[in-house]
DNA sequence: TATCGTTATATCTTCAAGGATATAACGATA
DNA sequence: TATCGTTATATCCTTGAAGATATAACGATA
């Protein structure tokens, strides 16, 4: 048996099981949906303040998130390099990138138990 | 095979995945773990002042989800009465009972879910 | 009818997070 | 050496969330 809790809601509102996923480590809150876009930004574009840019966050923000990242993993994550070329830029490190692969990965088996549970939620 | 994100982190900073649940209807966010608790606590004290205080909530946050939640269900999950033998009080409605329910068998599934996670990560 | 503690509500204040802005430091390349 | 756009950093401002406080409304019971 389950509780059609739809039934309670007001007419024709459907409702949906979300949540959100986040490494923790000692210090709390490490790598949430925020982080690992921007890394992925990053990856792309070669730049803090471009990836920043397009998901419309502050450069100061940004650049926390880098240095918060930073400062917990045993090596930086991201290798930022002021002046050069074109100004400087920022790049990922292994490590980085085999972040953000696993971190796809969970939230693809996240969102499979999200719905999962939203189905159950109808019956 | 899979990432030893572990390695990744500073000395003996072990990571878990944590995360949060909550239900969702048109209008977003509507039923959390901070709701889910306070009707818990409503149930038990009969009174949101008293389930506010509990939680370490004010009393002005409490009585904004308890009405938010009273609008977005078809008919109200908190009754609540002003005046009367002990100065009033509030119950809630078996649909009420039967979300706490719900979501503590939700809970279990994702607390579970996170379990799995974490175990992954070590290997 | 007087009392009581709760619900209901408004107002003021505090506080922290984030945005906006400005500027120094940097160094490969032209 | 001059240029360029980025990293790095500080300061100020805004804004929204939450706390504190006060008070009216309420109605069963004594």
């Amino acid at each position: 048996m389950s509780i059609s809790i739809n039934n309670i809601l007001k007419n024709n509102h459907t409702v949906k099981v979300n949540g959100s996923l986040w490494l923790e480590a000692a210090e709390g809150h490490f790598f949430g949906p925020g982080p690992v876009e921007l890394l992925e930004r990053i990856a792309e574009t070669g730049s803090i303040r471009m990836a920043a840019k397009e998901m419309n966050m502050s450069y100061k923000k940004a650049w926390a998130l880098v240095n918060a990242l930073n400062a917990q993993t045993a090596s930086p994550v991201v290798i930022p390099q002021t002046g050069g070329k074109k100004g400087g830029g920022s790049t990922l490190t292994a490590e980085a990138l085999e972040m953000i692969a696993y971190h796809r990965i969970l939230r693809q088996r996240f969102a499979d138990f999200l719905d999962q549970e939203t189905q159950r939620l109808k019956k």
